[in-house]
This record gives structure tokens, sequence and C-alpha cells, in this order.
RNA sequence: CGGAGCGUAGCGCAGUCUGGUAGCGCAUCAGUCUGGGGGACUGGGGGUCGUGGGUUCAAAUCCCGCCGCUCCGACCA
């Protein structure tokens, strides 16, 4: 893209609604705009992101098995009735009716809605086990809504959900599942640490929270260094693979079995034992959540397959969420400095940014549309009319992995100066190094 | 849902107490000079002061209602 015609309004200046530095960044370069409370527009570099993310949890979620498919965002109250959550769910939800008086709801989960699709169609315990998931809007009436998209109303989550013949085959899924997690925390460059959690609302009795630290988190949580020095993504010897059952045994094990703990479950004595060069803590902002709940909504909505015997079996089933939106949040919380975000290569908006010092100079405006012709897609351009300094605010501010600078000291012999914005690093190279280091 | 506060130009704010017809910085537009970390100068444009009503010769300013937003607490992907 380039710069000049693009709608990305960067902010000198930080709004006054924004408290937490992801907020401010988020605003301050032009990823969002707020249009009601807890409501966001999501601009074009921001978007950028959020689809970023999105492939990524999408790879994974595809990669353990899952299938994905696209549930409406409104609901019919009818199914809520079934499961007996329509009066359950309090406020939280936000209730529609449409022009005959129907009455919808806009779907804050969608427990509901899958088990109702299985159940007009799956009939056989042959046809389990299976998980689908989707990507999809949800509106939760928070009371409160605050630090930006972190806790909005309106957010985008990744919700999946399995389906499985008995209970071993439950916790299968639901091992699937917690891998995936670890391993589509570790691509967007997260440490995000699973505790074990309160099922909620939804029910059941096994259930764990995915928890990455930031300063700005909503609990105190404590944890073994041990989860940090697992590799998620290791193939072969140590790794671990979806489909083999001891991989998933193994993986499990050492999930639950260093000491991890949000402060509601914190056990101090527990937490001596631990060594204290181990000893993890801080405040913690939840961006995942996965449940097992049984048979509660197969049973409670009549969904039943035959079993091998013949005799209906209700399935047991989990739910899986990923809070997509909050993790654009999540991971400026994790990665930005003073300047601004900095973003990790998996889902920056762009891989580089390149910033022609003097615009409307020959020699650097042929050897800037000489590299956006080659970097294409993967290339912001600042081509605006502005002074060095304001190009280079507003690409620390924007985060962009790699800078290409190019400016007349080097330009007349076609070098650029390349720099890496996580460590600041720079070098000057010929054209096409620069390329190539950046890859 | 309890408590507190705010709404004046795109953003950040002053002006409100003590009524007299709206101002500052940044941004923006034109021009000149500049040119490697948010530059300087000159000259412009942009606001029914959230909204409805009331008081008054006169309301951003005082009074009442409503709407929106924010913060603290309890609650949440």
């Amino acid at each position: 893209m380039r710069l000049s015609h693009s709608l990305i309004p960067t902010l000198k200046e930080t709004p006054a609604e924004a408290q937490i530095a992801s907020h401010r960044l988020m605003l301050r370069a032009g990823l969002v705009r707020q249009t009601s409370a807890g409501i966001y527009a999501w601009l074009p570099i921001g978007h950028r992101v959020l689809r970023n993310i999105e492939r990524i949890v999408r790879e994974e979620q595809d990669a353990a098995g899952a299938q994905e498919c696209l549930m409406p965002t409104i609901q019919p109250a009818e199914l809520w009735r079934e499961s007996g959550r329509y009066d359950d769910y309090g406020k939280e939800m936000l209730r529609i009716r449409d022009r005959h008086d129907r009455e919808l709801l806009y779907g804050p989960t969608n427990e509901e809605m899958i088990t109702d699709l299985l159940r007009g169609s799956v009939r056989s315990y042959r046809e389990l086990p299976q998980i689908l998931y989707h990507i999809q809007w949800k509106f939760r009436d928070e009371v409160r809504p605050r630090f930006g998209v972190m806790r909005g109303r309106e957010f985008l989550m990744k919700d999946a959900y399995s389906f499985d013949l008995d209970y071993a085959g439950a916790v299968v899924s639901y091992r699937r599942m917690m891998l995936a997690y670890m391993r589509t925390f570790q691509r967007l460059g997260l440490k995000a640490i699973p505790m074990a959690a309160d099922s909620g609302p939804i029910g059941g009795d096994m259930s764990h929270e995915f928890i990455i630290l930031a300063p700005t988190g909503e609990s105190q949580v404590y944890f073994d260094a041990a989860f940090e020095e697992i590799d998620y993504l290791a193939q072969g010897a140590g790794g671990f693979d979806h489909a083999n059952a001891s991989d998933l045994e193994r993986f499990f094990t050492s999930m639950t079995t260093h000491y991890a703990a949000t402060d509601e479950k914190h056990d101090p004595a527990a937490w001596a034992s631990v060594p204290a060069a181990r000893r993890r803590e801080g405040r913690g902002i939840e961006v995942g959540h996965i449940f097992y709940f049984g048979t509660k909504y197969s049973a409670a909505m009549g969904f039943a397959v035959a079993g091998a015997d013949g005799k209906p079996v209700h399935p047991e089933m989990g739910s899986y969420g990923i809070g997509v939106s909050r993790l654009v949040g999540g991971v400026i919380e994790a990665s930005h400095d003073d300047a601004g975000i900095i973003w990790p290569d998996a889902i920056a908006p762009f891989r580089a940014a390149i910033l022609n010092l003097k615009q409307g100079d020959p020699v650097c405006d042929s050897l800037c549309e000489a590299l956006y012709a080659r970097l294409g897609p993967a290339a912001l351009y600042d081509d605006r009319a502005e002074r060095a300094g304001v190009k280079f605010a507003d690409a620390d501010l924007m985060g962009h992995p790699w800078q290409i600078v190019v400016g007349p000291r080097g330009a007349a012999t076609g070098r650029v100066e390349l720099k890496r914005r996580a460590s600041g690093e720079r070098v000057e190279l010929a054209r096409d190094d620069a390329l190539t280091r950046i890859g």
C-alpha cells in the first residue's frame, strides 16, 4: 500500500479515553476507532493484523483435525430455551425482536446452535468423533467495557466444539485442542500458560484458561518457568503429534504437572515447592479458554446417536475458545516500547515499510518504486511528502518488523538503510541485499 | 449494578466559578525556505460549545430533563 492514499490515521497525541498501552497504541497507530462503548471499527492495518492472527488460528485448528464452518451471529431464542440458558445468561446477552415480534439474540457463544446442527444430521456413533469450529463475531453486553479491544462488547472469537462417543474420546479431543492452542500461541510470539479454571456458566468439570503475562492483566498469576521452555512446534522426538495418543498423553501430563494457577486457585504450599529460580508471577490476561462439559447440551437438547449396540447415546462435548480480537491487544501488550508497537513477524500488517526520505527526488523515488514493485503487498510505501522525522516516528509507531530507509545519501549509489524494529539494529546495504535480508 | 467524572474544530485542551456572542497547541490548506528522528515563517479554512427545554435584554457559562462517553469497584473470551 502507498501510505499517501491509505486510511492509516496515526496520531501524535493519545486520545483521552485510552488507559493501557495496547489501547493507546492501537488508536495512535490507526488500527481501530471506537464507534460505541466496547465496539470498534477495524481500519486497514488493524484488519490486516486481525486476519493474520485468524490465519494462524485457522491453520492450527485445521492441523488438529477441526472442520471450519460459519454459524450466524443472530440466533433464535428458542434454542437457548431448550438448554435452559435463555434465562440464565442474564443481561450480558443482547436480546432482539424482529418485525414479527420473534425473539432473537446476538450470539455470545454457540453451544446450542452447533448441537442443533449436529442433532439434525449425525445419527450414528460411526460418524464420531467430530470437531467443528468457526471464527465469528460475538456480542456480550458487558456492564463495563474497557481496555479497548481487550474487553469490548463485540469481539471476534474462534470457538470450536467437540463431539465424542464417550469420556475417553472427549479427553483425547480436549488434549488435542489444548496442544493446538499452545502451538497457536507460540506461533503468535506469545508465552501462554494453561491454568486450571472453574468452568463458569458453561458448566462441566474440566477446564483450562490460557493466560499471557501483561502488566495490565486482570488477575495475578503464578507458574513454573518450565512452560516457557517447551517447544510446542518441535517435530520428531520430544515433539508432540496431534494424531499420536501417547504424545497427547505426555503433552497433557506436562501441562498439568508443572505449577500454574490464577490467584483464586493459588496454593502457597505447592508454590513454595517450586524452586525459586523457576517461579514466575505477574498479571495475566486470558486469551483462550477450553471446557469439557460432557452431555450437558446433548442431553438437554435431545441429541443422541445410535451406539454400537443400537441404543441411543448422548455425545460427550467440549468447547474451545480463542479471543481473536483480544489477541491483537494482547500481542501489543506483550510487545511494544516507548516508540510504538513491535509486531512479531508472523502477524505484522506489513513485513516492511519503505521510507522515502526525499519524496520528489528522482533518484529516491525510482529506488523506492523499484523496491515497492519487488515487495508488493508485503510492503507499506511511505510516499508522503513528509519530513524524515515524521516517517521514522510513524514507522516505529506502526511497528513494521523491517524499515527500508531510502535517502539521498545512499540512493545515489543504490544503497539503503535497513532497520530491524525489534532490535533497533541498522545496516546500510545494496538494494538487493536488503531485499534478500527481509526474505 | 454501586460510586465518581467528562462532553467546546480531526486530536489534546483553556474559557464555565463571576452570563456580554468562542480561543490555544497539534493536525489540515496555500506559499516560501528547508530536508536523515514529529522543522521555520507568512497567510487561510474549519466549531448551531452533546441534546431538548427553562431563566435572562443576552447562555459554552445559571437551572431541569435526556443522550453519549470515561474512570474506580463487583463481574467477564
